[in-house]
DNA sequence: GGCGGGTTGAATGCATACCTAAAGGGTCAT
DNA sequence: ATGACCCTTTAGGTATGCATTCAACCCGCC
């Protein structure tokens, strides 16, 4: 997938890895990230690996349980209220401002692109979350704030753990496209109290599903079953 | 100052040096910071001092001018308006959430202090400011979010720099504490429409005198005094 | 005299060795 | 048998040395 792979430093592809790791689930919460034993899985020594550590564990994915012991960080239903909460303030602000600077055309293209979403098989959705991803990378643009959008590349990071936890399901996915293209035309428009509403809207939506579905399956990590 | 000195490691002495370095100004904007100068100049090694560097990075403060040179960060104009923009959306949320969830009778403290600052000399300037910052520290408390409280440590300590470049001016200050009093007030009797109004103020004034008081005096960096 | 290539220098990325401290287990004494 | 103390082991923090890469400067050639 990766176009350019370029020369990473091994500092970044053991970010990316443990990333990956802990976004896809195979690194669950409270699992151990000792430096010698992740170092020599990753292939490499403890320098570069104590970077990509101490990354992870500014963005909130890995905490110092101890001064000894870093884990990989938990992620309840408290947490995902507090990144929605966080979530909405960043993401409100940033409709609210490129609704007043953003360039129009490319938030009505986009609009058009979120009418026609197929949402039927796995490649349609797939495509659908990529179309999500094109909509913020504009919004950040049209937005221009190095602040705001690092900080929402943070929450959005931590977001990926809470997608994969709680499965959308079918009718959400469809009310979720109807929404984003609202959002969408409403920057294309310029209404920028419509752009923020329409984002309030939608988040709450999507927590409301999210935790929904979250109660349907408890926890999953239902270690001791006796 | 710092009474629970304990045992801090080369790496936390070298980020507060830095961070102290950066904000007060002895490391000015473009400053070149090298691992071999500083590590010699700050008495420890390259390893924790690097660790020092990436997390200033990962805060903003530095930049990776080209892959091989760091350098402090700018903070112009359009920076600062940048701040305030993630302040207003962070802060007003947290003034929201804390008038909902606060414990109303700190806020009712803290409104009474603020009623009876003393602005007259540069001790009652500074109680004035650990005043602020003791209401955000119960801020950050009453909303309980991680999240949102990492986020704003960072504006803060960006505002941290331009505070130092804007001096406030007496009469700047004293509506500044009215505002604080306003705000604290509302969130003592839970009004959250009210908390976050007065925050909005609040900046918006606070960024208006910034930008008065950066037009006044220039740059104050003027290199080349031929 | 100007331009190009090569060489050298320096600075960062990485690896490894060392040091300190803390935790766990084992043994001895009560 | 139980508790306390000491020793060992292990893991993180730090220092240092090596590799790599980029850039600037110098020398030689046109």
């Amino acid at each position: 997938m990766s176009i350019a792979a370029e020369r990473l430093t091994a500092s970044d592809r053991a970010y990316a890895e443990l990333l990956d790791g802990i976004q896809s689930g195979a690194l669950p919460a409270g699992f151990v990230l000792a430096e010698v034993e992740q170092a020599a899985r990753l292939g490499i020594s403890r320098t570069p690996l104590r970077e990509a550590l101490r990354r992870l564990a500014a963005e909130g994915l890995v905490v110092q349980q101890s001064p000894r012991v870093t884990v990989v960080a938990d992620l309840d239903a408290a947490d995902i209220r507090a990144l929605f909460e966080i979530r909405r303030a960043l993401e409100e602000t940033s409709a609210r401002l490129a609704a007043a600077r953003g360039d129009r055309s490319v938030f009505a293209a986009l609009a058009d692109q979120f009418a026609v979403v197929d949402l039927q098989d796995a490649a349609g959705r797939d495509a659908y979350y990529a179309l999500i991803a094109r909509l913020d990378a504009e919004l950040d643009a049209a937005v221009g704030n190095d602040y705001i959008a690092s900080a929402l590349r943070t929450v959005r990071t931590h977001l990926v753990r809470v997608r994969r936890m709680a499965r959308d399901k079918p009718e959400r996915l469809a009310a979720s496209a109807a929404e984003h293209r609202l959002i969408a035309r409403a920057l294309a428009s310029g209404d920028a109290d419509l752009a923020a509403h329409a984002t309030h809207v939608h988040l709450h939506n999507a927590l409301d599903s999210i935790l929904d579905s979250l109660t349907d399956l408890p926890t999953d990590s239902e270690g001791h079953s006796s």
